[in-house]
DNA sequence: GTATCATTAGTACGATCGTTCGTTTAAAGG
DNA sequence: CCTTTAAACGAACGATCGTACTAATGATAC
């Protein structure tokens, strides 16, 4: 996706990954210019040239990240059946990427929403965007489960997925606050409960992840 | 609960029902000393004194909170009967609380919980206590309601109110970054539809917030 | 009315913020 | 090789951060 034409663009590609860290547990705006040179080595003015500002650098970093969610989440999926088996798989990958130390500060998209959700501008606009994106990712692949007799063609879509989102957040929530790392199986355990209630027990090989 | 003995008091209070709105929006950490004091007309220094360090202002400011939560939510909950009409009533002032406005940026604790969640320290800490409060209070009534037989007893009561709180954060999250306003709707479907099946249909007299 | 004492203002500190400038380093192209 | 161009640096900018110290203020108690 991102071009490897120059020299530069390697650096810079090593400074976003410093920089997502970073920005995963302390915020974006805590994500510092001075703070990030001294991380990586480099001059402040050296390092701010790669980007025209601060907010250039921010947004940077959420294309960074969301490279990564991509890559961790989406992509795998690809290969799964479509239909409740891929939105198990979707769900399942973010389970464990939240549960996992793929970010420091767990969800890379739910900290950066609640840090900028109050502060209009490209920031928020771009982390709304993509936010849309993933909700709307998961309620075509709903679709697609009704379309194949899954799951319960009278259902609203948008009503099961806010169900199933709302799971995955709060056992962010309550992971990264109160460090309850049974939030991940009270997760899991309220999806499948959520799919099952919701399936017409059409599908044929339940051969995706094992909840329960 | 707060002593007003002398003058200062009052203006303490006054400073810190402007401070609260500021953090709500844009955080604890955006909320600053000169920028409160400018808010406030008076001087950074002068304001300043109320607080020693700014770490106790931010803990004022999430004291402050908690008042108008307790006064909004939990008061009013104490009148109605105990059991799943109490439960219910909580859910339904906090989903009313994060739709109103009440605090600028929606429910100040979720927003605070993300942005100390990574960093440790008496904030957090306080951030975190509070929040575990909360939940253990949705719990205890829960478990009030399945001694009244108004909920299965086999039911745990833990992943119960995971659920209906994951609800509530969701419709938070939706609302304050993509403006869906439905959000609050879904989580009141969601809600209903998990105590009705939670429920053994041994609830004498609905009186409470009808939902759907 | 004067002494007392909590409250506010004024000023300044060192640190760090994001940003700009001119210069030096170093790789690429001919 | 030399020239061109991109990349990194060092220093400095004005602004603001949290905090400390001292002086003026103003209400309260005697």
């Amino acid at each position: 996706m991102v071009k490897i034409s120059h020299r530069g663009a390697q650096t810079k590609l090593e400074i976003l990954d410093i920089a997502v860290d970073i920005a995963s547990a302390e915020g974006l705006e805590g994500l510092t210019i001075g703070r990030l040179a001294k991380e990586t080595g480099m001059s402040k003015s050296g390092l701010f040239g790669h980007f025209g500002s601060k907010e250039d650098l921010q947004l940077a970093v959420i294309d960074t990240a969301l490279d990564i969610f991509v890559t961790r989440i989406v992509e795998p999926a690809r290969d799964t059946e479509r239909g409740i088996t891929r939105l198990r798989k979707l769900l399942d990958g973010w389970l464990a990427y939240v549960e996992g130390t793929v970010f420091r500060g767990g969800c890379f998209f739910a900290a950066a929403a609640a840090e900028f959700d109050g502060r209009p501008g490209p920031v928020r606009d771009r982390i709304a965007h993509l936010s849309g994106q993933w909700v709307s990712l998961l309620e075509e692949e709903t679709r697609q489960a009704q379309r194949r007799g899954e799951i319960d063609a009278g259902l609203d879509p948008g009503q099961l997925v806010f169900e199933l989102h709302a799971f995955a957040q709060e056992s962010n929530w309550a992971h990264q606050l109160m460090d309850a790392s049974d939030a991940f199986d009270r997760a899991r355990i309220a999806m499948a409960d959520c799919l099952r209630r919701a399936s017409t027990g059409a599908q044929t090989t339940p051969e995706g992840p094992q909840w329960i």
